[in-house]
DNA sequence: CGTGTATACCTAGTGAGACTAGGCATAGCA
DNA sequence: TGCTATGCCTAGTCTCACTAGGTATACACG
């Protein structure tokens, strides 16, 4: 269902700052009202697409309970792509709202 | 991009009374504010998906034209489709608005 | 010390579903 | 006589989120 608007999430996610990928997940997950729980297996190769594509940069890092974790921040670049993305989000969401929106109409009068 | 809410978005285009394929692709698009210019496609596989579903029922007519053609209506059935739908995307840019802090929130018309 | 659970990362392959690319047919116009 | 717009249809493709598996460490419990 959320085909299209991933990078956008993941990217959404990290405003608030650097993340790791298993806290990002979470992070989703407690943003979208539990409504986004998104699996590993679609997080880990989107994180990797995106820092490919320059949209993110990543270190590792090692938390004090002694983990490793790959610490992704966003880039300029990032910051850019999510507000394009924003924007089409907002059309995206107006045009859905206008189907809902408008009401009544005469049926299909192809030649006016 | 629309993965997963075409259904809603055909059915949404049949609120204002029954049409034919060709009509709903010109619907959506005005409605839309041109931005989903679906194409044949895409439209007709969807139009017989629905009516297997029963959500949708056609019969075939004659325009003053000449031209034959297929027109759909909704059935109470997809009505109901049409309400969970919507009650779906509204989680969904709910969610959506929440990672983005809440500032950009899909429009909520809640047209009665 | 062994076992279980949560944390943390990764990738090859699957599957759903919108779309591409074709085809067929008729009306109206230049 | 083409050309365009209308009008319907379907087989196959392609994208991309997701499934299903794998590896490894920290910590608690017995």
């Amino acid at each position: 269902m959320l085909k299209g608007h991933l990078d956008m999430i993941v990217l959404a996610a990290l405003v608030g700052g650097p993340a790791h990928g298993y806290g990002i997940i979470q992070q989703i997950k407690r943003r979208s009202g539990g409504a986004f729980d998104l699996p590993e297996g679609t997080i880990y190769p989107t994180l990797h697409r995106l820092e490919k594509a320059g949209y993110l940069a990543s270190h590792w890092t090692t938390a004090e309970s002694g983990r490793k974790r790959r610490v992704y921040k966003m880039t300029r670049r990032g910051e850019r792509a999510l507000s394009d993305h924003r924007a089409l989000w907002q059309r995206f969401a107006d045009a859905i709202g206008g189907l809902f929106g408008e009401k009544a109409r005469a049926p299909a009068r192809t030649h006016s």
